[in-house]
DNA sequence: ACGTCAGTATAACGATCGTTAGGTTATTGT
DNA sequence: ACAATAACCTAACGATCGTTATACTGACGT
């Protein structure tokens, strides 16, 4: 349905041909639109190829499979949100600041595709998935131990409490993904995921550490 | 294979059948087993039937269907939640014992038996169910709603700050929920729910609404 | 000019999906 | 004692699932 007019028949390429392509890249952004909107368990190959302007054969021959298209999808999401949060808060110092970039950078990364934090949040806390479970963990505790490594320095340069590191991390996570999470799922325009809202959940988040 | 040797053919009843059966009580236990493990998509019926050790049309005849049989098993734990949240917090007087007793009660309710907050959380945060999100917005509104009225009333009675009610509710449930989502996928036991990481979460909720 | 091969399509594979038609058994009211 | 019916079963329905064997097309190196 979707079809891509532009999309002629490909000319032969110098480089492998299962790592870079249009039609590659068309296919994975409409599996991504596919699975944000119905999960990797009800999506069928159908769905993202009959998105896509495909026929099965297509997809098979840039992916291992569904499993390994909807893998990749996932992975480079959640890789292209750590570089950004990690570029962001090499900008800024001080505990305070940097949990403020982090905030304020993934709601901006979330905001500009919607589909991305349905994508990453509904699979990261919804139902398990054989063969992915596996991967998520990983690519959700690098996310885990980026905001760590601040709370951490907050706490040794005595900005926050000595209190338990991961539980300060997982109550800070716990605000952030799941507003991230409960808002994108509303199609309002504009976003709800507003730098005023980044504001005052650091500010609670900050001023509830100190005083609990 | 978890055949139920003790439930024999049942006698007639005397009420409708579909209501109020051993059987279909057992067959409703094990759908949620599968569900709370694999989800609604990734579950068949054929799971469901080979964990109650029954067939399809034992299923069928007590259910409408797998969206049925979901259904009310949705309804039934969020209700039943639902009365001992509302129960609990008649119990108490002010905001702060109040949005205290919730957080406890949510705790050990999802401490007491893993497969609900699983069925529960998973469901409402992870991707849509078509036939079910209408009835889990209406189920998750109403408890939303409750924490709501509590911080209403601490706002009204100034143990809050006049900022948004909408807002405060929305970060306080982010915290319970999400802790109880991420903390009861491990299968650690006891429970990491405990009443001392309600007591932190409600503290650093009420310290930071206040600062913030 | 032509064979080669990357890229795409047709069509089908077996497996599994949710659901149900129809038969069997056991308990009940009469 | 016996018809009626609740409570199951066996078996199968058509639809859809993920995946692939096979064939075709056209741009390329030679």
């Amino acid at each position: 349905m979707t079809a891509p007019k532009n999309l002629k028949r490909k000319q032969r390429p110098k480089t492998d041909a299962s790592r870079s392509s249009e039609m590659r890249d068309h296919v994975l952004d409409c599996a991504l639109t596919i699975f944000a909107e119905k999960g990797y368990a009800a999506t069928s190959v159908r769905d993202i190829i009959h998105a896509a302007g495909v026929t099965q054969p297509t997809l098979y021959y840039y992916f291992e499979g569904k499993l390994g298209l909807f893998l990749e999808l996932l992975t480079v999401k959640y890789e292209a949100s750590l570089r950004e949060l990690q570029s962001s808060i090499s900008e800024v110092q001080g505990c305070r600041e940097q949990l403020h970039s982090i905030m304020l950078q993934s709601f901006s990364y979330c905001s500009a595709d919607v589909r991305v934090p349905r994508l990453m949040f509904q699979t990261a806390y919804g139902p398990d998935i054989p063969g992915v479970t596996e991967q998520l963990e990983r690519l959700g505790s690098e996310r885990f131990d980026l905001v760590k490594s601040v709370i951490a320095q907050g706490i040794a340069a005595g900005e926050l409490p000595q209190s338990s590191v991961d539980g300060l991390t997982l109550a800070f996570c716990c605000l952030m993904d799941q507003h991230i999470n409960v808002l994108s799922r509303l199609n309002d325009s504009p976003s709800k995921l507003t730098p005023q809202l980044a504001d005052w959940l650091v500010d609670l988040f900050f001023q509830g550490a100190l005083a609990a």
